[in-house]
DNA sequence: ACTGGAAGTTCCCATATATGAACCAGTGGT
DNA sequence: ACCACTGGTTCATATATGGGAACTTCCAGT
């Protein structure tokens, strides 16, 4: 609506991505030359950006870090999940992740990696794409059919893998078989030789955020109990969180 | 230079320092209604404001916590400080702050909490005015004698408590005197009954950033010793720190 | 010294934003 | 029912931004 305060705020979360960009870039990433200087210098000016004259690179500045500790919508979340994640990797030995959903995205919001050497790289801040991911599908097994259409339906959902799925019918069919089930897989659908086991953890309707809960592994850690084994460590988690959280242990 | 992108950041820094406003808090922050709408709108829609239709309020959004934590312009100051800071409040039991210095405010980026109960309270993100602090006038002494006259002579600089220094001129003379004690104070310059000491660590052209570490304390907690016996700790704590981001020792 | 590439600047005008004022709607108090 | 207050909307228009293209530096490679 306001064009210039939505492009500075997509590229901050491009420069976010990025790690750290130069000039072309931002005009690569479709803002004309003219208009760059102006909006670069603005939000280097302000502390929002810093810029290195040497290499010559723009990088997120003092203020954009300082706004991540200003935001406390989901502090409550991840502090009641933090003793069951460190107990979960523990027993499990892989990867505990906790997300929540913004979109048709999830966004990691914690993490607990595995010991083992050989692990998924993942990291807090990390947005992947719902219809691929375990955790994803969890999360969105908390939404209705007709949202879970509605979200899905806007854009064109990417193909990651040869096992990604990519209708919207048939992911609707899988989000319901979750819901059954009480848990969700992806098996190497967002990226090969990676599977992972997902719970849902609590609905928007119930804390304002929807958020999720997966352990994470390579294909060569599994075996023929996979997914099923996963599932009963994660329900004990779940409950151990939404009773720290002072809701119905579900 | 860009108005409505430099409008929609300040609204950010705004929000992120009232935790949440209301529309006519935007409003009196100098956004005309009919422009705050459109603003509004554009930031709840990219997900960097959220809007609660119950109580009608904005906070912060998801990607404004995201963003914090693709920020990486300190973290290596932050743990490399980490060891040194946890021995220093634990020989010291008084809180131990690390902040570096923006524009003529330093901004606190780690912080260890003093056991007592009665302590500051201070948090990690806060940002406060340089001239009335011990670890302000610390950061201060790292730049140059007409980098800070410009600096503060740019604003008006508030006067906090009845003994915070106002005049340049004399803020300069102190810093001198900071660069040849070695240490900064703040005896009751920023909040009445309350003191500290700081060094500082080191300054934007070794690293790139200016940094401080400071010791602060009630009042009632020091006697005829402070600030000198809080000096030899703090250039221990600064000799380990330095160490390990691999620079002279001071 | 020459060349190519990226950064940075300038100009102008079509287009989008900003804004004051008037207006509508919902809520809570009396 | 009425009033006061806040949130939200609409409209017309003065003003600021956006963007294409040509131009200037600056730098690194040859």
């Amino acid at each position: 609506m306001v064009k210039s305060a939505e492009r500075a705020l997509a590229l901050l979360d491009f420069i976010a991505e990025q790690g750290q960009v130069r000039f072309q870039e931002v005009v690569d990433f479709g803002i004309p030359k003219s208009s760059a200087h102006g909006l670069l210098h603005t939000m280097v000016e302000s502390g929002w950006l810093d810029y290195s004259e040497q290499t010559r690179y723009y990088k997120l500045g003092l203020h954009a870090w300082q706004i991540g500790h200003s935001y406390d919508g989901h502090r409550g979340l991840v502090d009641a999940a933090s003793e069951a994640m460190d107990i979960l990797v523990s027993r499990l030995g892989e990867t505990v992740q906790l997300a929540r959903l913004e979109g048709i995205e999830n966004v990691y919001i914690a993490i607990r990696e595995s010991p083992h050497p050989m692990r998924m790289a993942s990291s807090v801040g990390m947005r992947l794409h719902a219809h691929a991911t375990g955790i994803g599908k969890a999360l969105l097994s908390t939404l209705s059919d007709s949202e879970v259409d509605t979200r899905l339906s806007a854009v064109a959902l990417p193909r990651l893998t040869e096992n990604t799925v990519t209708e919207v019918d048939e992911i609707l069919r899988i989000v319901d078989r979750v819901r059954h089930l009480g848990f969700a897989v992806d098996d190497e659908e967002f990226i090969a030789g990676c599977r992972c086991v997902a719970v849902p953890l609590v609905s928007e309707d119930e804390t304002g955020v929807a958020a999720a809960l997966s352990v994470t592994m390579p294909f060569q850690r599994t075996d023929a109990s996979w997914p099923h084994a996963f599932y009963p460590p994660l329900q004990e988690a779940r409950s151990m969180i939404r009773k720290a959280m002072g809701l119905a242990p579900t």
